[in-house]
DNA sequence: TGGAAAATAGCACGATCGTTCTATTTTGTA
DNA sequence: TACAAAATAGAACGATCGTGCTATTTTCCA
């Protein structure tokens, strides 16, 4: 990734907080006001991640991070201490969305198969904005395949957990008699981590139009092959 | 991609062809003894080949391939002209190897679902070597998937080249009677590149191991499902 | 074999990179 | 409101980037 595919329009521009703003709120989850540094932090952070699903995490530069917050390179650096931290930060806070929207998102549906369908569909949802923007779990991995160290480790843990997690939504699907009694649930996850895969690739890249529609297709062929009423 | 991950030691080491070389050989397809300027070029292209399947096209940068090349930079550059003829380069000798492993190498099978079959096992057997030294059609298309001009141009044909190809084939099987007559060829041809992009994305990100089974069980499945016999 | 042409090297350029250092400004509080 | 602490800016560093320019070397053919 480089800065050069950046039309100036694109680059979100977030200053640092100034004294007004920080008056009207800043205060975190837990009620306690926060440290003006930790404010522009996190707006550094949410800058940096807007940038990053266009651009990539290797694309990400201090400098770059600094004209868009309107910052000085090293009023940026500050904040974490290394080019690495900062990405290791947007990577969490990536996670930290993605599971919401994706993650709990679904929790409201009951055990079982629905919870495998909302995980999906929410999924879909989020995978359809990144055909515009980005996926960092998907850019990440390229980037960062065979490129030990802290920020790789970062965004493995961050993908295991999410697939994990929809691992187990389909293994409670199966305890629950919803899916064959001989689904392989590593297989199914496998198979639908592909589509999204798919997806991203020829709709993204490829700019292939009806993609959504194939996605959305073999996720009902997979529940075919797989639900409790399957010959096989 | 960076050259931070490049040991030492994976830098393959291939000189600027020597008079002694080019005397021993140095003979094109067509019997025309080739000038040395192509065979230092076909080497630099070699060269670039491994480096940038292993760090990406945006990891290649003149500096690295002329030390890989043990050439001066300047010397590297004369024989593109500029980084992007450099990495079209790549992509062109990249697509031409891969149409000859994969495609190809499939033909001696009969059109219908033999051929198709022979093209995927062909396209995993690539991929299988590629979860150690990388794809630049998948680590490409996540480099330049929002970044228009040349280079993107040629890894997008390319690509579709493939694609195209492998669809026609699976086309082919449904006009053969292999394939089942409500078969839509578009959507298997999606399954099938999900499961080699999963493959990828989890063996060589993740490290997982199975992957390269569950791509092969996920296209016994998606041949069960569009297979003539297919009571769908 | 000589001499034009091709290939390669060497050097320099402006730009950007991550990072360090020191100043300056802003903040939060006693 | 004064003052320590935190936050931010500014400048500079060595390195690397792609590329242009001018030598120098090598190649190839008449």
């Amino acid at each position: 990734m480089s800065i050069v595919s950046l039309s100036a329009k694109l680059i979100r521009k977030v200053g640092p907080v100034t004294k007004r703003a920080s008056a009207a709120g800043g205060k975190s989850a837990s009620g306690r006001a926060l440290q003006k540094g930790q404010q522009t932090k996190l707006a550094i952070v949410d800058a940096a991640l807007g940038l990053a699903t266009q651009i990539g995490l290797e694309g990400l530069s201090i400098g770059v991070l600094a004209e868009a917050t309107q910052m000085s390179k090293s009023g940026v650096f500050a904040h974490f201490g290394s080019r690495e931290e900062m990405q290791i930060s947007v990577i969490h806070q990536y996670f930290a969305q993605f599971e919401q929207d994706v993650f709990y998102a679904a929790l409201s549906e009951p055990r079982g198969l629905p919870r495998v369908k909302a995980l999906f569909a929410n999924w879909m949802k989020r995978v359809a904005v990144e055909i515009q923007s980005g996926c960092i779990f998907i850019s990440g991995a390229v980037e960062f395949d065979d490129r030990p160290g802290p920020v790789r480790d970062a965004l493995a843990t961050s993908v295991q957990t999410w697939l994990g997690a929809m691992n187990r939504a389909i293994v409670l699907a199966k305890a629950c008699g919803d899916l064959h009694v001989d689904a392989d649930e590593e297989q199914m996850a496998f198979e639908i981590h592909g589509l999204i895969l798919a997806l991203h690739y020829e709709a993204r890249f490829l700019k292939k139009p009806g993609s959504i529609g194939r996605a959305n297709k073999g996720f009902d062929n997979i529940l075919t092959r797989y639900g409790a009423s399957s010959v096989s």
